[in-house]
DNA sequence: GCATTGATAGTTATAGTATATCACTTCAAC
DNA sequence: GTTGAAGTGATATACTATAACTATCAATGC
């Protein structure tokens, strides 16, 4: 249940992304941020943890349910929001507003919220860290002497990959 | 139907913003945008847009469909969703994910997607007008070599009115 | 006029997203 | 081992959105 299976085909992402490697180094960081702030790093959010990092592609919730009923029984909506929930207030996951699905955080920390790349094509997300972005926001609000506390910032569009050339 | 009653009481909002004209002027220029592009404004897309328009503040889109109950006969939820898509797709709305609601556009123009300021203590939501925002996540994007379609930028916190002095 | 046709709106059904509430279990601290 | 809080199970329901089909309207050419 801890442990994925090898991966089942070379695709040129894999050839420079190791995303089992991906995947551990976030569960680490998760039990790390947990332990941190005295909390439990359950079964139940380690699978959740995991599923949502499966991709690097937007999880919606009734997959994960779905995915997570394989996995145990008793699964129901509340499981999976409590637990996304739960996850997010610790920055380990990011609710992606425009599509209502998650992805996970590589970034670990309550304070930041993300900023994200979104293929419309391969639907991959990219969360973009640039110190800037926030920066000039806070900038453009400053204008209206608005005080952000969250920022959802999600711009949809075509990756390299999938670009005509 | 199309005439608004006359404001009930004076708050300092409306010291300031006479806000019925500014309902009249997001009707007309509804009404040319509509022209231009030979599409019809009917009853139910002015009512639709004058609901939308009431506040300068989100609304639901199953909060329209009760309003526009009273307004009308046989309002079912895909009158509303149907009504809302032809005036986003004219720019004449803007849908706010992370609050599923809706909010008028004062910049009437298929092309831009808005930036949102979004007061969480008054939910009075202003759209600014900031020719740099784009640009400067434009540039981010191109770090990426990635290609913005669509910018969904909402920033939630407290606006000048609501901040503690 | 009036028939044709495409856009608009009505109608019914269902899919998808999320929360409320209460009960039961587990775990750590005492 | 008792206790209390955190975690999870279970059931019900609310909220958001779309699909698919039918009927009506409004502009156009005849």
């Amino acid at each position: 249940m801890s442990k994925k299976s090898q991966p089942k085909r070379k695709t040129d992402r894999s050839l420079k992304h190791n995303h089992d490697a991906c995947i551990q180094t976030a569960l680490s960081r998760a039990e790390a941020r947990c332990a941190e702030e005295g909390e439990r790093f359950t079964g139940l959010r380690r699978q959740v943890l995991e599923l949502v990092w499966s991709e690097h592609k937007p999880a919606k919730a009734y997959d994960l349910l779905k995915k997570l009923s394989d996995l145990r029984s008793g699964v129901a909506p509340t499981t999976v929001y409590r637990t996304l929930d739960f996850l997010q207030e610790r920055g380990l996951v990011h609710k992606i507003e425009s599509l209502n699905a998650y992805v996970g955080c590589s970034q670990p920390n309550a304070e930041h919220s993300g900023h994200f790349l979104i293929c419309e094509a391969c639907s991959e997300i990219k969360e973009i860290e640039n110190s800037k972005i926030s920066a000039w926001l806070e900038r453009a609000a400053q204008d209206e002497e608005f005080k952000i506390k969250t920022e959802t910032v999600e711009l949809s569009g075509l990756c390299i990959r999938c670009q005509p050339s």
